[in-house]
DNA sequence: AGTTGAAATTTACACTGGAAACATAAGAGG
DNA sequence: CCTCTTATGTTTCCAGTGTAAATTTCAACT
């Protein structure tokens, strides 16, 4: 059951973060808070401490899922193409649209010091979105020089291009009319 | 005077500023707060109500200050460079090395809901940095098209990749074996 | 000397996260 | 069926947060 009857709820955990995430694009990264949850629920703002420990094992597990869901956004998007260069296309483009739709959330993902970096869950779901970008960066061509060099600048350059123009787009940072109909794969350097 | 002899201090707001500014470095974005910064100082809670009006407009001015303390280190790195090259990479890394020695300043300036985007001296400051940045993007020679389409992209790509580097840096992201030696110069795309 | 206004303090308030003690429910094992 | 244990929520309390309002201080100007 998804309702409370009496007392017990029933599966608060999910519950809890649901509303977290919809409160956070809500109200922005700076004006979240446990009790705000709590009370749209309809739970007292300290029954959250049995699931999450506190604020930061909140953010922790939002964090976390907000990775996992980024994965998959990349991966839904490119599944249906039919070559690998349209797969790469879709991936990056699928990692803007998540940062467009959740922005408060990736502005929390990319924080410092407000959830446990090395969570164990969380660093798994890190890797699986560094994976898929590494497989993007291997086709890059946009360096010479030793394969292990190459590749490891091309994941840094790669993750480092998609991540600054996701978080500028989403904070509108650039002028409008630099913007035109301009996406990800517009300015990612050609090098053929 | 600089020093408060009774009642009065005498120029509170560059000290607010100042004090603010340490006390982000050392508590983090998320731990900062008005009294403590007044109490460091020796001041009650309330009186940086008469300078800064409340918390947005002090991350405004704080941000303000970054903004312009950006660009100047981007600046006092290319000076002594000879040729235009050097003064590019020196443009770059200064950039670099600004994030990383302020972190939560950084983490800041480019948060979305703290601090009055419109704020017109902040809009001044960042369109400093703005114009360094496309000097920089300008000789790139990163994309074929028309002038002006190619020096948007430019812009947009570099701002993307040099604060996305920046950011993933301070924050830790990369992997450690992905980074040894490694600046942001060496990872620009060569297209020659 | 008296007035005015800026700058700082005091006080009060609503809100925050978290600790601790308590209440309730469910399940295990006799 | 009955007790014991454990997980899950609630109540209560506390220190800390930003900010509004009223008050006090003090410098500068007429």
């Amino acid at each position: 059951m998804n309702r409370r009857q009496n007392y017990h709820y029933g599966n608060l955990q999910a519950t809890f973060l649901d509303q977290a995430c919809k409160i956070l694009e809500q109200d922005g990264l700076s004006n979240i808070s446990v009790r705000k949850i709590s009370e749209t629920i309809g739970v007292s703002h300290t029954a959250f401490k049995n699931h999450f420990n506190n604020m930061t094992g909140l953010y922790t597990a939002m964090v976390t899922r907000g990775y996992a869901d980024l994965a998959e956004m990349m991966k839904s998007k490119a599944t249906d193409k039919s070559n690998r260069n349209d797969r790469r296309s879709a991936a990056l483009l699928g990692y803007v649209e998540f940062a467009s739709t959740y922005p408060a959330l990736y502005e929390l993902m990319f924080s410092r010091d407000r959830f446990a970096n090395n969570d164990p869950s969380l660093m798994k779901e890190v890797g699986g979105c560094f994976e898929i970008l590494s497989d993007v960066a291997r086709e890059l061509n946009w360096y010479k020089g030793l394969p292990d060099e190459v590749n490891g600048k091309s994941q840094v350059a790669l993750w480092s291009l998609v991540h600054g123009y996701a978080q500028l787009v989403t904070a509108k940072r650039f002028k409008k009319e630099n913007m035109k109909g301009l996406s990800i794969t517009d300015i990612l350097p050609r090098t053929d």
